[in-house]
DNA sequence: CTGAAAGCGCTAACAA
DNA sequence: TTGTTAGCGCTTTCAG
């Protein structure tokens, strides 16, 4: 079997303690002594248990992030940041998929838990479920209990570090530049129901609408998975539906893409037929043709200041960092024809 | 602090031992003991600790992963696989960038076996070269000593398990095919230079040029990095050379998008003025403008293969599996103008 | 500067 | 069915 400190110790005949302070290297130790036990290590290919020391030290370097989907450029972009600073510091990272799920999300708090991580970043909007919330809230304090940091990138339904895009304001927004060009009967890809992200960008949408005295008819406001599919079936449940408008403003880039390959597919012209924005600004929304119109969400500083809220000395009180949004103006979006 | 199994013991009025059985469920507890063990946990918020754990188990349920580039749509589509895997088995992935880092790359080895990871997966190419190949032949060792196994995803340097596309062939039928519609002047976009990928590849151009007779002109092959600007720098080195062509093959797809952003902007027609071929099928390449022709790599596939190897029982050898690449033809690429 | 020894929290014989 | 006990590999006082 592998190698152990006592083997490395009895090849350089000096003690267990010896061998350990040279590995840590904070104590003197005689540059004889230290070469030898280097020289040992190197011959028995000893690499030192991490888990023996996470038992004592009861810190492991390990910072768990849970995320909805790996394969989300959204998420992508998010996990960049967080992996940008772990390396800085020195960090580890664990990946998890809750795949929306809440009740892995939960279950993977608890996994991360008993691997005694030094932080849990969760990342993506949540559940708007009492129970939920009351697990969550729960898992929480048991992190703390470990003298665990808890991370919210994207969201703040608990008392915990946050780093929050500011939703609602950059569908307002975005909203209120359609409504600008003339706009009057936008279309709404939401995403999924009860939760946060679809709720406060319905909500942007909703009170930029109201605030130009347009009407907001709940014919033209479909519900999707925040997916290329997601905005696929609900671009087509509303083409079906026969509803009338002349922009559409999905709830983010990925189903604004799947949105768009069906107004292809049935030859609608974006934007001289139909406008159409996003949100988030992932990486492929300006190779995409025409370029989407969207709403910049700075995800990989999202991700950045995730984790360096996640290594920071414990200060004590939660901070919540608010990152601004920004409109990216591009080809997919025009005034509606004369006459509409 | 938080609790620990004693703490649940003296609260439930039972030894540890019993404790113990209790949460592995590995022998028969009487129902009632049960119980009592149950509620003492709950009300104690206990977690157990995995440390502890695999200090005598020696086994930790974490696979390591390492890949280049997490905001890679490659390595995403790699890592859902992966993931989905690894969830059926109940695993843990840790994920580690090397950002085509050789040295990291050992680093990051090196820290998953402390952590003693019951596998590893070295996922995206290699660098061929002899040092790099030696100190990872060292560390497969290293691993193997410590029972855990190595899993090479995308290509296969040293003796280990692995999951490898056919790039040399998908190469070849790509460049063939554009052979085939008339082309004879095919500009190569390759990866960056010593990269196995890149290599293979580019050994599937030439060969599909020589066995058509056509000619491999050297200054029609520009290297860059496997990302989109790579693709963007490369492309413009190319039409600044001023060098002829009428088709363009891009070693991956990632590139190819950056490649039609600057065709885009100089005014020059895809695929009329120009025939663009990527490699991998990337999720974005049917959704950019014109849709991208490309070679398919399974690559979600290679991702649970993969993990497939990682937590399968060790039957003593060594598993190579190959994947096979299929073409796809979208809108990207047509004959050449008359004349050309 | 170096060594001896006491655990960290848990599992797995071995007894009872 | 349950309890006792000896470590797993390492860090860290406390002595020398």
């Amino acid at each position: 079997m592998s190698a152990t400190m006592s083997d490395v110790a009895k090849r350089a005949n000096v003690s267990l303690a010896t061998v350990s302070r040279v590995i840590n290297g904070n104590y003197p130790v005689a540059e004889s002594t230290r070469e030898r036990v280097l020289t040992a290590i190197r011959d028995l290919g000893y690499v030192f248990n991490a888990h023996a020391r996470a038992l004592i030290t009861a810190t492991t370097g390990i910072v768990g992030v849970i995320l909805h989907d790996p394969s989300d450029p959204y998420f992508g972009e998010i996990v960049r940041g967080i992996q940008e600073v772990a390396d800085e510091h020195g960090r580890f990272v664990v990946l998890c998929n809750s795949m929306r799920d809440p009740e892995r999300e939960i279950i993977y708090i608890e996994m991360l838990r008993s691997q005694r991580v030094d932080a849990v970043i969760l990342a993506g909007g949540y559940i708007e479920d009492d129970e939920y919330l009351r697990l969550l809230a729960e898992q929480a304090r048991g992190l703390r209990s470990h003298g665990a940091r808890l991370v919210m990138c994207g969201h703040a339904p608990v008392r915990a570090h946050a780093v929050v895009p500011q939703n609602a304001d950059g569908a307002y927004r975005i909203t209120t530049e359609l409504l600008r060009l003339g706009h009057r009967r936008i279309a709404h890809l939401a995403g999924p129901p009860r939760f946060s992200t679809t709720r406060e960008r319905l909500r942007g949408y909703h009170g930029a609408l109201e605030a130009y005295g347009a009407t907001a008819d709940p014919a033209l406001v479909v519900a999707g998975d925040f997916t290329r599919d997601g905005g696929v079936r609900a671009c087509t449940e509303l083409l079906d539906s026969g509803a009338d408008f002349t922009a559409m403003f999905a709830a983010n880039d990925m189903m604004a893409v799947g949105a768009l390959a069906v107004l292809r597919e049935r030859g609608i012209a974006v934007p001289e037929d139909v406008s159409l924005a996003g949100y988030d600004d992932i990486p492929v929304s300006r190779d995409i043709a025409p370029a989407l119109t969207t709403v910049n969400v700075p995800m990989v500083e999202m991700g950045r200041q995730s984790m360096r809220l996640a290594v920071a000395a414990d200060d004590g009180d939660e901070n919540v960092i608010r990152l601004p949004t920004e409109l990216v103006i591009r080809a997919s979006v025009a005034p509606p024809r004369a006459g509409r």
